[in-house]
This record gives C-alpha cells, sequence and structure tokens, in this order.
DNA sequence: CACGCGTGGAA
DNA sequence: TTTCCAAGCGT
C-alpha cells in the first residue's frame, strides 16, 4: 500500500470538501448538529438506504422529539415507529441508550467517540459518526462506503469483512481525515461512496478524487473492496393463519428474542415444529391441528380453506420464509387464556406493530377476497 | 470471531 | 428469479 505526501493528503481534502460543499445532499437530519438528530439518522442509516430512511426519521422526531421523550416512550409506540425498517434491536438499544443519556449523564450527550461506543446500540462506526458530525472530534466513521472508498483510493485488499481489518483502514483514514473538518470530510467520504464510488456501477471518471483513486487509475476498480462471501438464505416453510372471529382477527405478539421480537402478526406456525405433520391431502386436518395448539373449546364454523396456491415468500438475511395462508371463521370469540395475542378489528391494525412480512401476508389474503 | 438480525433496490 | 449490496451492532 503506498503512503501519501502531506501535500497529496492537502489536495485531497480541498478536492473532496470543495465537492462536498457545492454537491451535498440536504438530508433532514443535516438541518443542524445537534448530537440526538445525528443519534436518530445514523441508527436507522444502519444498514438501511437514505431514501428508506428519510419518511421514518421525519416522523420519528414528530414523535420523540427529543431523547428525554424517547427515554419515556412506552414500548407499543417505540416499535410502531420502527415498524417496517427492520433489525428490530436497533430501536430498543435505541430506548436504552435514551435512558443511559437521562440517567447516566443527565441528559448531556458525551462527546468522545469512547464514551459514545458505552451506550447501548453504538459501536465504533456510530459513535465515530457522532463524535466528528455533532462534536467535531477528528475520529474515523468506516461503514460500508469508507471501507469501499478507500480500498479502492489506496487498493488495500483486506477482507473487509473480517473485524480485524478494520484497524487497518481506521489508521489510514485518520492519517487523512481533514482534521478542521472532520465531521463534513467523513460525510464527503459516504456521499462518495454512494454518488460516484458505488459498489456496482462507479463513475470514478467524473469523481471529484479520480486522481486519488489508484485502483480507478490503474483500471482495478472493481476488485476493490475484497469482501468474503455470506451463505445464502435457508428456505423455510411457515403456515400462516388468517383466522376470522366475530369481533376482528387473531395476531400474536412474536417472543422478545429471535426474529422480529415482539412484533405482532397472524399465528405463525413453522412446519419443522409441527408435532405431527399431516399429508397436505388433508388441509382441514392441519388448520385443525394448529388451531388446536392454541384454541381449545373452539368450534371451527367454516370448513378451512387453503388460501393461495404458491406461498407468500419472504426473504431475511439468513432465512427465506414459504408461507402457506390458511383460512378458518370462528362462530364465536374463542377462549384466548393459553393464547399469547389478541383479537383485532381490521380499523385498529394501525395499532400494531407489524413486520412488513406480516402486511405481505395480509395484501395476499386480501387479493384473495378476505377483508 | 462468526453469526443472527429486516428490508428495499438494482441488475 | 436470484444475487448482491446499503450510513453495523450485540453476543
Amino acid at each position: 500500500m503506498q503512503h501519501w505526501s502531506q501535500a497529496k493528503i492537502t489536495a485531497f481534502q480541498d478536492a473532496l470538501l470543495t465537492w462536498y460543499d457545492q454537491e451535498k445532499r440536504d438530508l433532514p437530519w443535516r438541518q443542524d448538529h445537534e448530537p440526538y438528530h445525528i443519534w436518530v439518522s445514523e441508527i436507522m442509516l444502519q444498514q438501511t438506504q437514505v431514501q428508506t430512511v428519510i419518511p421514518y426519521y421525519q416522523r420519528f422526531m414528530t414523535t420523540f422529539p427529543t431523547v428525554t421523550a424517547l427515554a419515556a416512550a412506552p414500548e407499543d409506540k417505540l416499535l410502531r415507529a420502527w415498524a417496517g425498517l427492520g433489525y428490530y434491536s436497533r430501536v430498543r438499544n435505541m430506548q436504552k441508550a435514551a435512558q443511559q443519556v437521562v440517567e447516566d449523564y443527565q441528559g448531556v450527550w458525551p462527546q468522545t467517540a469512547a464514551e459514545l461506543e458505552k451506550l447501548a446500540g453504538i459501536g465504533p462506526y456510530t459513535a465515530g459518526a457522532i463524535a466528528s458530525i455533532a462534536f467535531n472530534q477528528s475520529i474515523p466513521a468506516i461503514d460500508g462506503n469508507a471501507f469501499r472508498v478507500f480500498a479502492r483510493l489506496f487498493e488495500i485488499d483486506a477482507d473487509i469483512a473480517k473485524p480485524q481489518t478494520r484497524q487497518i483502514f481506521y489508521d489510514v483514514i485518520e492519517e487523512v481525515i481533514a482534521t478542521e473538518r472532520p465531521g463534513d470530510f467523513n460525510q464527503a467520504i459516504m456521499d462518495l461512496g454512494s454518488s460516484y464510488m458505488t459498489a456496482k456501477n462507479p463513475d470514478s471518471a467524473h469523481s471529484p478524487v479520480r486522481d486519488f483513486n489508484q485502483a480507478y487509475l490503474d483500471g482495478k476498480e472493481l476488485d476493490y473492496p475484497v469482501k468474503s462471501k455470506k451463505p445464502r438464505p435457508i428456505a423455510m416453510d411457515y403456515f400462516a393463519l388468517v383466522i376470522k372471529t366475530p369481533t376482528g382477527y387473531l395476531f400474536e405478539q412474536r417472543p422478545s428474542n429471535g426474529m422480529l421480537a415482539e412484533l405482532w402478526t397472524v399465528p405463525l406456525i413453522k412446519w419443522s415444529e409441527l408435532a405431527e405433520k399431516p399429508s397436505e391431502l388433508l388441509l382441514p386436518d392441519l388448520v385443525k391441528l394448529a388451531t388446536n395448539q392454541f384454541l381449545t373449546n373452539t368450534q371451527i364454523q367454516l370448513a378451512p380453506m387453503l388460501l393461495g396456491g404458491r406461498p407468500v415468500t419472504h426473504t431475511f438475511t439468513h432465512q427465506k420464509w414459504l408461507i402457506t395462508l390458511l383460512y378458518a371463521e370462528l362462530a364465536q370469540k374463542p377462549d384466548l387464556s393459553y393464547f399469547p395475542g389478541r383479537v383485532v378489528a381490521p380499523t385498529d391494525f394501525i395499532e400494531l406493530a407489524q413486520p412488513k412480512v406480516q402486511l405481505k401476508i395480509w395484501q395476499r389474503y386480501q387479493q384473495l377476497g378476505g377483508h
């Protein structure tokens, strides 16, 4: 790996920051440098694209205008504000961190990356981002963009999927970061990574730092960054039970650990966890078997129906769910003593924090004539 | 350290 | 359709 002279470093900073001053995106969280605003945006932006985050950020700020409001929020309101964004532990950690700020720091944010990293949900990237953007601390903020940009600028071939690689990049960035404007420097690198120096179709020929991009100059841009691949999602079969009662539909809250923790869905039965596995030719039996897991003394009034020939599919990072919809209608309100959920009228669905997969299930149900 | 954890967009 | 990627963190 090459080593830049001080003159080259200065020229790079000038080119980058001049471009950033002219072309930086006007984003809702760039209106000011309030640590609360920077923090919320950074958590939302973890593994999530800018255009997805914008409406969530705006609603979140209306709902929870201050760190104090967030610290005191009831869990259902909290989850509703996050529903659909994914990686739901982020919002639970966020409330823990808000409570830490209010209780341990009397509502005044710590200003160093080391202190910020002690807060729940704040790791090395987010700590660097907040410290540099909100508090003007000269410290790297290394996200996927920064890995890609600097891997190309310096032709660094260390595998960015390996945790120990971070130190290599940290040392490089520490040398070239603009110490007078660290927050703008870090954000400029991220803007660069999402515009000219993208992963797939980069346009480095027109990049403001074209002449500093060694991989581009060598015609090897797409060789960087080096990143080991992850295994593909494992297919899993589920049944979704759409159960209509006189006053609404059955919903259950998922366990507090694991996938989609504490979010609301119609009852989902994992095929691999069914004690008995009836033949697909006996679907009425299957519905009865599944419902009997949690509904006692219940008459299923109408013949259960299989809904939808092809399953609803939803792909997560590690799992691909293939969900077959089953429908049943109950003549009476069921006994919910052993059922971790509630009967919800369609007009009250908005009160539930529902993941995207549940919205897909409901969409399919409606397409098939449900209401 | 390797893995679990959501979702949407691009090609 | 499949694959990969996107402002990561906790365990």
